[in-house]
DNA sequence: TTGTATGCGTTATCAA
DNA sequence: TTGATAACGCATACAA
């Protein structure tokens, strides 16, 4: 059994709020009772019980993490920036792994509300009605990462997809490419599906180079979808001297495809990426990508979930972008 | 203020221990005393507070995890098997990145005990004797993963890294090659390092090749890392046929190394990695590598953690690896 | 079938 | 400078 406070109290002859005083550094002791007590902490290697702490004070320090997928090289960045904001501010984080699966998040969220976390942060998924619903329901801080929310109550962190996406295919066309094609994550996902496919049209329109359905094709932001995917397009579009992919893992299946079918990258066909997650350094070639910053959303996210939980209502914010430019895409001019 | 379960009782004119019973699922009411509660808990929108059971129960289904750091693929896919097996025991995962820092593993393990996590995992790192004692103090269940334990009370779950290495590098050796290099991880590492250089010796020595510590590079099984060691390594040994790389990452980095110097891989190089993590699949040739079965190890773990809470004292548990082929070795036979 | 009372390990209020 | 004691929200032994 581990000792407690009583233990303590009765051992070094004093009460329990004088121990609880001296252990939470309050005043109202004497030096000598202090050194007495603190003795005995010692001897018994008492430490305070956080569960019966929390209960009282109705506070948990902790904050839960719902993500569809932890084993993505993604949510392994934003875990890393989510934990150390947090443990700088002395919060524990919960990992929940909701697979995509409506009724294990639904279950996470109770779970995470019986666990009285003190906030909850939803990344990557859209956030549905219904997550929407019962998130508000809790009366949770609550706040989404790389995905929108309508909600004023639940502020978003991310970045302009559509303005990303447009960046990267003018990047593309200020290199003098004109026959561009994209390989897109999944087909009407609302956050990283459209939005992006949008920004490329934008650009097309911008610049007079007329648009064409068959100039998309769709992957689920994986490796192997995107060499799937970029196996139709070529089949469709051999004359293309671009290709703008919504992922790097995917970029890097365009990359694998172009070795198999002996194509030069970027000689003969320049590739752009989307994430700049570590995976785009480690390529061959190096891999031109736009770069978000996943880590700092992470951090980012914290931030704004400990003002929530001060009591403040912070706002959504758009993180910045930028071309992070390697060695995959060629200069035609 | 969100509704105790007293204001349940109050509500429905029962007393807390019948409410309590109900929402427990434990005999004793009847079956219109149940539907009156029931739409009282309903009406408004009761949730037990697990804190407060967790205080009468002693127990609170969680369990802590420290890793050095979160951002690895590593990492990522042993939480993905860590919080699979966990959710579906019932139990949450709280994360711990240590950075690899004393203090701060220190620290986080004084904060699990005070949370009063039923178990402890630790990953990825050496178990120092200091660790080891104050997890041994503590009394909780605890095991490591991916290295060692000589204290029998802390179990530990990983592959033979010698065995591997060495039918690794046997593996090169079937396929003709003599003039092997190897990039190790941190030199001294007991864990991943001793042993996977020590593997290659036995390798070696078994079919009449002659040792060098020339030979052998060490890098910190990072990527960029990788790349350096192999121009450092490449230049001592040029007649080299192939390299051993302790890590994925790393064999990345030397294959971006030789794209650079134009050497073909496998052509004029074979490279053979270790993990077998995502990357492994995506890289240019695909990378033929040591298979480590990461998320099974983190489920395996947490098998353990669960018969050690049940009372029972699991032994250590060696995975089996095996080389998964692609397209990095060349036959030279 | 139901209620009362006690305790889980702390914090905090109020007296002394 | 100290010590009782009442919460915190719940589970449970014991009575009724």
């Amino acid at each position: 059994m581990r000792p407690t406070i009583k233990d303590v109290a009765k051992q070094s002859g004093v009460s329990v709020a004088t121990v609880s005083r001296i252990v939470n550094g309050l005043p109202g002791y004497s030096p000598e009772t202090r050194k007495k007590v603190m003795r005995v902490i010692e001897e018994l290697g008492y430490k305070p019980n956080a569960v019966a702490r929390n209960l009282v004070s109705r506070k948990t320090s902790t904050i839960g993490v719902l993500l569809p997928q932890l084993s993505s090289h993604f949510a392994a960045k934003l875990l890393q920036g989510i934990e150390d904001e947090a443990h700088t501010r002395r919060y524990s984080v919960v990992i929940c792994n909701t697979d995509s699966n409506g009724k294990r998040t639904q279950d996470y969220l109770e779970l995470l509300r019986e666990k009285q976390v003190e906030g909850i942060l939803f990344a990557s998924e859209l956030l549905t009605e219904e997550y929407a619903g019962t998130l508000q329901g809790f009366g949770i801080p609550a706040a989404v990462i790389a995905t929108t929310s309508h909600v004023p109550s639940i502020p978003f962190i991310k970045v302009d997809d559509e303005a990303a996406s447009y960046s990267a295919v003018q990047f593309l066309i200020k290199k003098g490419h004109q026959r561009i094609g994209m390989i897109s994550g999944t087909k009407h996902d609302p956050i990283s599906g459209t939005p992006r496919i949008n920004g490329l049209k934008k650009a097309f329109i911008e610049n007079g180079i007329p648009f064409e359905e068959g100039l998309i094709e769709y992957g689920d932001f994986g490796f192997k979808s995107g060499y799937e995917a970029m196996k139709r397009l070529y089949q469709k579009n051999p004359e293309m001297t671009a290709v703008f992919a919504a992922s790097d893992e995917m970029a890097l299946g365009i990359l694998s495809f172009c070795y198999e079918k002996g194509m030069k990258v970027p000689e003969e066909l320049s590739v752009i990426g989307y994430d700049d997650t570590d995976i785009a350094t480690m390529s061959i070639p190096p891999l031109t990508t736009v770069h978000q910053p996943i880590q700092e959303m992470g951090t980012e996210a914290v931030r704004m979930l400990m003002k929530m939980i001060d009591g403040n209502q912070p706002e959504s914010k758009l993180m910045s972008y930028r071309i992070t430019e390697r060695a995959s895409v060629k200069n035609l001019t």
